[in-house]
DNA sequence: TCACGGCAGGCAAACGGTTGCCATCCCTGC
DNA sequence: GCAGGGATGGCAACCGTTTGCCTGCCGTGA
């Protein structure tokens, strides 16, 4: 009977005010706001509503206080083994915090994108974004209104968390100068990326910096479907080494490079970027930049929460987390 | 100005109802519930609230009504590429209703499983577990209490959608069986998996038609690294076959026989299990039990939803969605 | 003795919808 | 001409919590 009650009906607050004899007021205080009543009182009242299990609605309270103890994360593709790692940190962090998790995915576009967010703005404290492809103006105006942290996109105003692939893709680029390869060639990702732009800026810098010539082929999806496109292109070049956008562009381009019968990396060197899942199984083994990406992912929560408690509207900053190079299999010396 | 006050406040009802001279409820009614208004009543309503881009309280409608539109997706490891599939499938069916996505990871852990359940029942209309840790008793009361579809688990009372890896398991013994192969060895996965008991009874009733010797090494956790301490101990049996519980498992026996020096498919045939992220591009590529996991995110929200929307209480049923082996390079002729 | 201030607790009004119930109005059939 | 009933809209209570404001009380210093 008592069991049936309890779970027909969820114990509220009131029914801990009653119990007590409190008002209501004063246990959502107890609850909420420790420090404003009495410490006996207190104490009584979290006996109670625990010996009730009492669990607070959450709708009720975002009604009122506008906190609803929830984050968004939105990932331009979930299925895109990249962002493992990155859902990962951020569950992980977030309920440490005794926040929710909602994961969404944008599907690649940033008008998708911008429109969940508007949606959602009643229905989360906050969000984290994974390479938006929201125009910097846009991602600096949702900024205003939402507390925002972007991962590995770069905009003024808007707090970040990026990976120094720029570094990542200069120690590349050595390490396949140091091999004796004369040209590299960045297969590049989706036009409106952040993180394929930084790439490649980075990959010119690298070259200037060695008096070497680099080139640029695609762009390509960033999926592993278009690494039969890359690898042909790159083949069509007669370049011996280069760089791609991301492992799952790399991958894809193994297998095709294997199916057209150049040897990897005898003939050619691939270096992949990110360390995804399957980068140390696939065949050859991928050299590529290793990114710490769950930890990206825990410090993009951190500093979102940071930022929904502490009362100061947190000055503007962005982290960098490095990274570095893994050398596997796929990469070699340059046939002469 | 006009357009400042709308970002700092947002449109209610109300708005709509004063814009138009209507009542709140009505709004309210013309919004939910077409039919109950007026045909030009409703237009007008609809009208103005997408002009002042009126975006309804999720947590206000909770309140009243229950519903929270939101369905929660618990899986035991988000990191496991095996729920990529699942997830792009709940996601893309529960974003076509409307839904929200509330992505948990479990950890592997029937406690937090059913932690998380019983404190999340008033924030979400649904949920879909995949593969449940919980206890058949608990799992169902559990889905007395809250609308709930298990994902290959099948518990009396319980609306499952599962995959039929028995029927696959026999495909593959029989693959083995027809390549010479004399033993097959099951390598077994967590002991609290559901799954992990169908497919090894599954083998032994293969073995059985076959008056074939199976046997079961493990339990192994389900992770790429438990794949050495599997690939040992199936040396150790002398034994030329092997079924493991998933491809993770098998994957990294694929790296661990490599390193001891046994050729695949040479000496030692591996036969994973879910086809998941990297199977065909592992070294050697994996043969393994092709499931249609997206497919079953996607049946599963639909049979949530369906039970969710029409006021019967449906009749609990499972939906069975079938496997096939996929045959790649792990498997070949037994040696002699 | 009195004024003042701080602590603890209660009252009641929100928050933004939903919904049961009631009031109209108009149409239909007898 | 009238009863009955469906269609349409309004009223107001309610969901569970938070929070601004008020009150009573006690302690303290002048």
């Amino acid at each position: 009977m008592d069991n049936r009650d309890s779970v027909q009906r969820r114990v509220t607050i009131n029914d801990i005010a009653e119990a007590t004899g409190f008002a209501a007021s004063t246990v959502s205080r107890a609850l909420s706001r420790p420090g404003r009543v009495n410490a006996a009182t207190r104490d009584r009242i979290v006996a109670v509503a625990r010996e009730l299990s009492y669990v607070p609605n959450t709708h009720a309270r975002a009604l009122t206080s506008g906190r609803t103890e929830t984050v968004a994360v939105l990932v331009s593709d979930v299925t895109n083994p990249f962002y493992f790692g990155l859902i990962r940190g951020t569950q992980h962090q977030l309920k440490a915090a005794g926040y929710a998790h909602l994961l969404i995915d944008t599907e690649n576009s940033g008008e998708l994108e911008s429109h969940v967010l508007s949606k959602m703005r009643q229905s989360i404290d906050g969000a984290i974004l994974a390479t938006s492809r929201l125009s910097r103006r846009l991602l600096a105006e949702l900024a205003t209104e939402l507390p925002l942290v972007a991962v590995n996109r770069m905009v003024r105003g808007v707090e970040s968390v990026v990976l120094d692939s720029p570094s990542g893709v200069a120690q590349a680029a050595e390490h396949l100068i140091s091999l004796g390869h004369s040209e590299i060639v960045y297969m590049s990702g989706p036009e409106n990326s952040w993180a394929n732009e930084a790439r490649w800026r980075s990959l010119i810098a690298a070259g200037a910096r060695h008096g070497l010539p680099v080139r640029r082929l695609g762009p390509f999806p960033a999926g592993r479907m278009s690494g039969s496109a890359a690898a042909d292109a790159l083949i069509n070049t007669r370049a011996t080494a280069c760089i791609a956008f991301n492992d799952l562009l790399a991958i894809g381009m193994l297998t095709r490079l294997r199916e057209r019968g150049l040897g990897v990396p005898g003939e050619i060197s691939v270096v992949g970027c990110d360390d995804m899942f399957g980068a140390d199984f696939c065949h050859p083994t991928l050299t590529t930049l290793a990114a710490p990406i769950e930890q990206a992912g825990r410090v993009a929560v951190s500093m979102l929460l940071a930022r929904l408690n502490d009362s100061a509207p947190a000055t503007r900053q962005s982290a960098v987390l490095p990274t570095h190079l893994i050398v596997r299999e796929s990469t070699g010396p340059a046939p002469r």
